[in-house]
DNA sequence: GGTGATTTGTTGTACCGTAGAACATATTAG
DNA sequence: CTAATATGTTCTACGGTACAACAAATCACC
């Protein structure tokens, strides 16, 4: 018996596309769980084991997946191989932020190989980032020859239009309209996606961080940049008509507020900022590591003060999140999980007074759980997509 | 050849679900497009024409569509039958109001049949309500004998959760924690659903109204209850983890603002309201209409200031929601159209420079096109999703 | 430590649904 | 009136999954 199928869009189904789909759903499982056993495939799918051997028979033929022996589970009955995905498989992803560019080479499953992070002296240009981003590449060719690439993603701090990869504005480097992703598919002849950094983040906590599981939720990110955000629901990552959507920072949260520099004023992202916690407990430059531990260890009046103001501003923004789509989990990331850290009971307490009663009810806030890998992560998704999409064309 | 099919979740494919999708995707394309010729339908599909004609005769067969002569269409070749929603089949709308209950019957396509109002001296109770559905449904008797009634629908002025149609807050109507589908289940032995009156209007313009064919975008409506709204995003409507999603009437506009019955302050349902259009044109009660040929009427300096002031507030709740999800459409309804009609060029021009520039220059202002129907036709979805999802199974 | 119960892999067959080809039919263009 | 074109109609082929029967590997129990 084999159970729901709601495919979208006004398109008819045939046995091509029903054999491409089933194998996208089971690389797709294998990726997110990093491992499964046949017969955990056979009851999360709803498919025949016949069916299911023949899948992941054609899967292993592709060497997109593995069977290795099943682990002890003290189960009743025959035991199940596990399908991992293959080792060989691995996708780049690249992270141009304001003092470096980052480039990591990730494999199926989301496990982060290996990473170069390359710094820069000035705040790059798009070709400057390019050439650093295709000789970090260079750098990884070693590995690269014993893996098939499959795809280049790109997590750019700005607004990116999802069609092509073009990147609209990445403010505080500087970048508007400038086809990114163009230029690194020219410079690597590997097919190359880009998007926005905390959309990407997004992702990455919902498959394989914080947000598992969950179908409805808003993840925020507090950089030194700024803050930025990303969307789930109904379990589907939302871009919006072009791909700008999740830009949280940008929410109202005080009409007294001073001007912002996307054109109004009062944003989150104006008066919600890691600069001001830096200075009042005496750091010029560090890591969100160091900044936590700096509030944690540091509780005076002042930076209580401080955190309380941001996570009132903080509040009132997801306040508005909260009403609109009514996520079931709000993962927070960078200085503002550290804000979270810091008073969690004040933050859990402006939340269970400010959005309607039915939807705060059901809310809740945790952390981030990726860290610094999760940009990786996340750009690799982009990089996975194609050959989850349709595993059989690669 | 058949293209693309994106299918959800985990689940896999067997070919019982791909006859079941394909049905359920013809149905839904003739109850959209209110009529497709069948060669429409195998481009539109991308499925080959025999198929097209043995799953349309399925659906004749089940006297869920019929197929009528071609109309003359000046093109050449075979003229191709056309093919239309069956007469037959309905669905039983119900939207409680403050001062009464509007029933209606609706057919596939979204065409009302017939629709019975019901005032009431006074604000009814969840069980008033029923028992008056109940009564209008008695009226209905006559046209229901021709009828083959698939389900009932109820469109609520308020948070309604979705998985079992409980109201859970209806502050207008003093509703609290009323389980209004099974009470009108039980009533009606018909399979019943309730969702948010603003969701259901927002399905019903995305299909019928101002957003066919848009597959982002947002809709606020302003009711003399207050401000509701919903979400379509990628194509499908936004729920949220519950079934609250789509409550802009909650975004803080006003950080000097007063309390808002939701608990928190300076909500955009507390500074844009209908009562003080009404009071400033001299009305105590009137319709969407009248109001808004009064304002147009009489554009008095106080008019116009108020009409301003409100859409400074408007433009406020919208520029957040825009940079959140990013639409291509934005779809006003009640008297958030007539303040639009009003004075066009002022919120425009407000909308062009305070989302961010990416999110601002692709997104389109439009007002309702469904009048008093929408709450009907948007109710009459919910009846009818059961039959869509799967039309083998009636 | 053997035996039965249980679960799952494996193999071969059946069935279902769609695609495709060939032919029929209805329209337009000239 | 004829050719071109598009679509309906019919029949056959093919692909993919389900199912049944059997084999294999584990656990539970005595």
């Amino acid at each position: 018996m084999t159970t729901g199928d709601a495919p979208n869009a006004g398109r008819g189904n045939s046995s091509d596309h029903v054999r491409r789909h089933n194998l996208s759903v089971i690389l797709g499982l294998v990726h997110r769980t990093r491992g499964v056993s046949r017969s955990q495939l056979t009851r999360q799918t709803g498919l025949n084991r016949s069916t299911i051997a023949t899948l992941v028979a054609e899967l292993v033929e592709r060497e997109l997946v593995l069977e290795i022996e099943p682990d002890a589970s003290n189960q009743v009955g025959r035991p199940s191989p596990v399908v991992v995905p293959s080792r060989l498989v691995a996708g780049i992803a690249i992270n141009p932020e304001l003092d470096a560019i980052v480039v990591g080479l990730v494999g199926l499953g989301g496990n982060v190989i290996r990473r170069i992070r390359t710094a820069t002296d000035h705040s790059p240009s798009v070709q400057e980032a390019v050439v650093i981003a295709a000789a970090a590449i260079e750098q990884l060719r070693p590995d690269l020859a014993e893996h098939r690439l499959v795809g280049v993603g790109i997590a750019v701090p700005g607004l990116v239009r999802a069609e092509d990869g073009v990147i609209r504005l990445a403010p505080h480097l500087g970048w508007v309209d400038e086809p990114i992703a163009a230029m690194v598919e020219t410079a690597t002849s590997v097919p190359t996606r880009a998007a926005n950094d905390a959309q990407l983040g997004t992702m990455a906590e919902s498959i394989f961080g914080a947000g598992r599981g969950v179908t409805d939720l808003i993840y925020v990110n507090g950089g030194a940049s700024g803050i930025g955000g990303g969307i789930i629901a109904g379990g589907e990552p939302i871009g919006g008509g072009a791909g700008y959507a999740g830009e949280l920072g940008h929410t109202l949260v005080n009409s007294d507020g001073l001007p912002c520099h996307c054109g109004a004023t009062g944003c989150l992202d104006t008066e919600v900022r890691r600069e001001r916690l830096l200075a009042l407990v005496g750091l010029s430059d560090a890591d969100d590591d160091a900044l936590e531990a700096a509030l944690l260890a540091a509780p005076s009046p002042v930076v209580i003060a401080e955190v309380h103001r941001q996570l009132d501003y903080l509040a009132v923004a997801l306040r508005t999140a909260i009403n609109i789509l009514n996520p079931e989990l709000i993962v927070l990331g960078g200085f503002l999980a550290s804000l979270y850290a810091v008073a969690p009971d004040y933050l859990d307490r402006l939340l269970a007074t400010q959005p309607l009663a039915a939807s705060r009810e059901s809310v809740r806030v945790v952390r981030a759980q990726l860290g610094s890998n999760l940009l990786m992560i996340g750009a690799a998704e982009l990089a996975f997509e194609g050959l989850l999409a349709d595993p059989a064309s690669w």
